[in-house]
DNA sequence: AAATTATATATCATAAAGATATATATCAAG
DNA sequence: CTTGATATATATCTTTATGATATATAATTT
């Protein structure tokens, strides 16, 4: 995975969102982001440093009693400039999302049917609990942000999610029957 | 990424296919399974050392006139076994599929409008022309595999492709509806 | 009172991606 | 007919990402 570095401009983008600390960041991600999106710790903190090391942003030290310094990070102006220039830079490779379940498909006349159909209709249930989950989100942004222009945009995101899963979802449907 | 290695099954089960050198591997992916899923030299060539050593597969060295040696790997009564274990083995994590252009829209409150449809439609035209590569791929394994027990599942994930992609085109379509 | 979860930063090993190196044959274009 | 591009074939390198774990304490739950 040489080349990319999307985690510097998530990381960007994040911190214009009111994220503060690595911590709050790797929060927001698994909460409002984890329908498109991951990050972990081994690539938060060293990419914060990176950040601050370009003059992107701005960290300050507020010591806690005990507990380790929370440090404090905030977007520059030249960080601002750095995210929007990402934003409106063409989209060049769009990878393919990688998925696990079309692979142990793609070799499926190795074992039963009756195996192959378990694990799609496990597959289904773990979809529909995703769609579930997208439905939480969506009440906890309009919750949240009803004021933040940000909220049309994550609503989008979740849109997009919801309307994939529902298409895989059926899609899943439509396999079963035909291998039953 | 630590723990998964689903490139191992990933190379056991190319090998049921035909595929005997990393080679015609890599091209079996890249034009086959490509909808799903990929896989590096970095990835291949260390692995079916691994395999040969686990005895999931046997080498044989046929010399090539000037040209590097065909490694031709054949898969073992133990490979196989390998193989339809990890089949049958259950779904476990199903990680998220990352998706650059979401990220993107996520903070797209940092850009003007016009930008935001601007590489939406460009997604759009990316997205037809995906469809399109499938409907090749389709074609191509009608044509190369009307007796293989595999075609019927091979066409179930690429039906799965062109559904969720004409999914994703139909949210692009709303999506630039709603900003205009 | 004990156990678990939340807050907070940091690093490590493993896995994967993508690029590049090496070497030659074949095929197409000028 | 020769130059350039593509195809065949293996192999390695660096960068990036993942997931696990280490550390330390407060707050909350059992």
């Amino acid at each position: 995975m040489a080349k990319t570095n999307h985690t510097k401009y998530a990381i960007l983008g994040l911190l214009t969102t009111g994220c503060r600390t690595g911590y709050q960041m790797k929060q927001m991600m698994d909460t409002s982001l984890n329908h498109f999106w991951k990050i972990s710790y081994g690539q938060i903190y060293p990419t914060l440093k990176q950040i601050v090391e370009e003059g992107l942003a701005t960290v300050q030290d507020i010591p806690q009693d005990g507990k380790p310094d929370i440090k404090e990070y905030l977007l520059t102006e030249a960080g601002e400039k750095e995210l929007r220039q990402w934003l409106s830079s063409p989209l060049e490779n769009i990878p393919v999302a990688k998925n696990e379940v079309l692979l142990k498909l793609f070799f499926s006349r190795h074992q039963p049917k009756e195996t192959t159909i378990e694990y799609l209709v496990h597959y289904q249930e773990i979809l529909q609990a995703r769609l579930h989950t997208y439905e939480g989100i969506e009440e906890l942004i309009q919750i949240h942000s009803i004021e933040k222009a940000d909220a049309q945009y994550w609503l989008f995101t979740l849109d997009y999610g919801k309307q994939i899963t529902a298409a895989e979802i059926m899609w899943c449907k439509d396999t079963i029957n035909k291998l039953s």
